[in-house]
DNA sequence: CGGCTTATTGCAACGGCTTGCAAAACCGCT
DNA sequence: AGCGGTTTTGCAAGCCGTTGCAATAAGCCG
């Protein structure tokens, strides 16, 4: 019922060959003929398969694109950027969503059914083992938002792009000291994911240095929900001058439990986030905090995809990038 | 360097078919050799390659998910529900992100390249246009948050779900009269989008039955900043005493603009939205708005889209849903 | 116009899997 | 052991492109 590239060449009177040649750029057709097979297949609507063309070449140009939460909505933007840079360079993405429960294996399969030409994980709560896993079956991969280890100069198992976790809790801390806030509290993600870890070590050494005395907590997920829960569990003890919340959403459900329990921000708290999502900025809002520069990050990541396709035995890289603080209005104004 | 079907053929010592039928629920084979295939392909890491089998059996089980509103917050879950749907049958969704400019033929070639089964578009900014050209090419394609035409009973070019846009209109003109509300006002998405349209019309139905006197401004996209700059117009020639915004983070904008005005949201102006997305709960926005069963919706849609698959010559059926308001704290207490 | 190089073209094999068909193996019975 | 019937199996052709190779056509020169 489709149509093939042998009707075109029936109706252009040429072989099948000069089709498909006709559609590879750079392949050895005279210019009339292509001319000709190219108003053959517009008249039919011919579209090449580029599955059948995979068998041959090897390449789908499918990318699978990894992920797991699609609570927060950072991550619209990243998917944003992510489809529209992939699709303007030819390749498609694969959407794998993986349900809480979804083993790195399930996930190869379904990506290595579909023979995608590398898969990207865009997340940073991803576990290790899955990059890990998907590399040990040979299938280039790629991790977005992700930092190797603590330190910036650890060597990565896979490529990867995000900002410099330690540098940005780093960067909180000393903001909070710079706005005079003396106890300093830390609201992370779960515990087991690396940027929840990292921004934490980041946070922690920074505080330590300005002799400021933290207390921790981690949410079970990057909710508005889990950061209120976990703000109110908090709060039982008493509260601290200041809150790094490593995330927008975990920051904006911190507040209303701050709020909920009548302390005024940033009258009596003060609250920073990170990620700098759209509705930081929303009236409302308003929150102060720590944007990444996505757009570069999810470029990074683009050009390490192709990279690693082209070249599967590539050195994985680990790029950093520098997060950088956005001023609203939930730090109350530096004392002079 | 993949492994194939012969491979695992050799190791289990039978013949490339029985793998084959191994790998197909319900083919013959004997169980003791699948459950010997099913050793050797596990031990050699084999997984079939769905795109050559598509070759033959003529279906990849790939769904194209065309969508263009990146955006909105609300897709977020959208995409999260569509997307599991959809794995958990067996099918993986294909992402096109309609960059502005992109032609139906353009992304109709992109999903026929790779012979997509269905597409689903999700969306319910793109033209009538779109749906067309998918189903002239004879492609199976379901139309998302979509309604065919103003009134329910039309029927639909493509299958669809969606709520009742007028419904939903009509429902808002209800509330804000109940709410004591006079002066009606309408802020819509773009005006030459159906639910921008149909929501206006039931909105205007319901408030001339009542008596009330509307006006009505069409925001050029469906986000923050579009609904603060629409309603920061619309104040130029004062105000009403009650908005209905088409979508929530219209409303969200509507509210900052209306604030920044001086004006008392719900005080002296009453806002109700529409989507009730995840926000619009958060404390600080606090929005009454409008509830769409998007888990209904998202699952009927992968209904029908498994339907029209199985039997594409399918009449095409449009569900309408019925929207539901949800209070909270951007409109006026009731007067009793 | 013949002889040579170079640009086009077609042939045929191949890639990984499915499937109709016929051969082989198995079953329970007589 | 032989028989009819049902399962299992393997063979080989086919799906839609790509590509190496050889054949053909075109172009240039003296």
């Amino acid at each position: 019922m489709a149509i093939t590239l042998r009707d075109v060449a029936r109706e252009a009177g040429v072989s099948a060959s000069a089709v498909s040649r006709a559609f590879t750029p750079g392949a050895s057709v005279a210019p009339a003929t292509r001319a000709r097979i190219m108003t053959a297949s517009a008249k039919l609507g011919f579209a090449p398969n580029r599955l059948a063309a995979s068998l041959t070449t090897g390449r789908t140009r499918l990318v699978g694109i990894v992920a797991d939460d699609f609570d927060n909505p950072f991550f619209l933007r990243v998917f944003d950027l992510m489809t529209k840079g992939l699709q303007t360079r030819g390749l498609r993405p694969l959407l794998v969503n993986l349900q809480p429960g979804t083993s790195a294996a399930q996930a190869l399969g379904m990506l290595r059914e579909y023979a995608v030409d590398a898969a990207v994980l865009v997340s940073g709560t991803l576990p290790a083992g899955f990059s890990q896993c998907f590399r040990d079956a040979g299938l280039p991969v790629i991790h977005c938002f992700a930092q190797a280890g603590p330190w910036a100069n650890d060597t990565p198992e896979v490529p990867q792009s995000g900002i410099d976790d330690t540098a940005a809790g780093q960067l909180a801390a000393a903001t909070l000291a710079r706005h005079g806030y003396d106890k300093l509290g830390y609201l992370g993600g779960p515990e087991h994911t690396l940027p929840a870890r990292n921004r934490f070590l980041g946070f922690q050494a920074q505080a330590q240095r300005q002799q400021r005395p933290i207390i921790a907590a981690y949410a079970p997920v990057w909710s508005f929900a889990a950061g209120r829960a976990t703000m109110q569990a908090m709060l039982r003890d008493g509260h601290c001058d200041a809150y790094f919340c490593a995330d927008d959403v975990l920051a904006i459900g911190a507040i209303s439990a701050l709020r909920d329990a009548g302390l005024d921000v940033p009258g009596d708290v003060g609250v920073i986030g990170l990620n700098d999502m759209e509705m930081a900025g929303w009236a409302g809002i308003n929150l102060t905090t720590i944007a990444q520069p996505v757009a570069d990050i999810v470029a990074s990541c683009i050009e390490q995809t192709e990279a690693l396709i082209e070249n599967p035995g590539l050195e994985p890289e680990a790029r950093l990038f520098a997060a950088r603080l956005v001023e609203r209005g939930t730090l109350r104004p530096m004392q002079p």
